[in-house]
DNA sequence: TAAAATTAAATTGCATACAATTTAATTTTA
DNA sequence: TAAAATTAAATTGTATGCAATTTAATTTTA
């Protein structure tokens, strides 16, 4: 009797694995460009949305934690994307803002999502079903932690 | 006018990559009665099915070069999970087998499929549907490197 | 067949991830 | 209100990932 079960084939979440990493391999020399790496570019796509915020709130946007957050946000303020002060009302909080640098980047990112939708060449179709899916499967395990 | 592809919620990418974290988180728990990581039980999922294979081969059916492989293979040698000898045809090739212990772990993982689909709490015409949309992704990436 | 090209692993360097701990600030509570 | 508990970031330590380079072995080619 087989166990088919333990096949890599059968292995639904091994396809989310590559996908993820065959996609950021995508995104890598579309980011190449900007000088960012994906995760820089998703703190990006935050900040471009607004302005400021807490470390704490762009970890929990972002499902990551400080001890990913703060050494890339460090690497970002070295590179002159972001800035990083000190709250006023409470000294623990550190926030995060664009600089001039960062928030122009915007008119060069324009193009990365179709760019990256015409390399994934997938139809509108299953994008939205899979993108349904997902957020599924994200709602359930958010939900059990 | 508001450009919307840049809202962090539209990235459908960044729902794989989301996913792709917390399923290996769920993962770590189910794991650690094995003692190993996500993508050491990959290697041995691949090694169950066929007891040797150079580290290429390896490489290909888990797509990570040997920057990642060389020392992971390392690690789990030195866990006693795999031994790595060269091939007598060939010095240039690795092959990569299961000890005993290696071989043993098998009948610990059973369970860790089934208890992972139970995590995940998703029913199987949605999984049927995630894994053909993620392979026709993953297809199309792959063809065009 | 000897030099050139290719190939398989390993190594180097850098950037995530994340658990666990530490540090400093704030809030809660006895 | 002073000690205890909590909270936000940073730090520490370990394990991926991957591009680029190096090393050693094999194959190709002039």
């Amino acid at each position: 009797m087989e166990n088919n079960q333990l096949k890599l084939e059968n292995q639904i979440c091994f396809k989310i694995y590559s996908a993820e990493r065959e996609i950021t391999k995508l995104y890598r020399n579309l980011l190449e460009e900007l000088d960012v790496t994906y995760p820089q570019y998703l703190v990006l796509l935050v900040l471009w949305e607004e302005k400021s915020m807490t470390v704490k709130e762009l970890g929990q946007k972002l499902f990551l934690d400080s001890g990913t957050l703060s050494p890339m946000l460090k690497r970002m303020e070295g590179n002159n994307l972001i800035e990083r002060r000190r709250s006023l009302e409470d000294e623990r909080m550190v926030i995060i803002s664009l600089t001039k640098k960062g928030e122009d980047l915007k008119v060069k990112a324009q193009c990365i999502p179709s760019k990256l939708l015409e390399n994934l060449s997938i139809d509108m179709k299953e994008l939205k079903n899979l993108n349904q899916i997902l957020s599924t499967i994200l709602a359930k395990i958010q939900q059990k932690i």
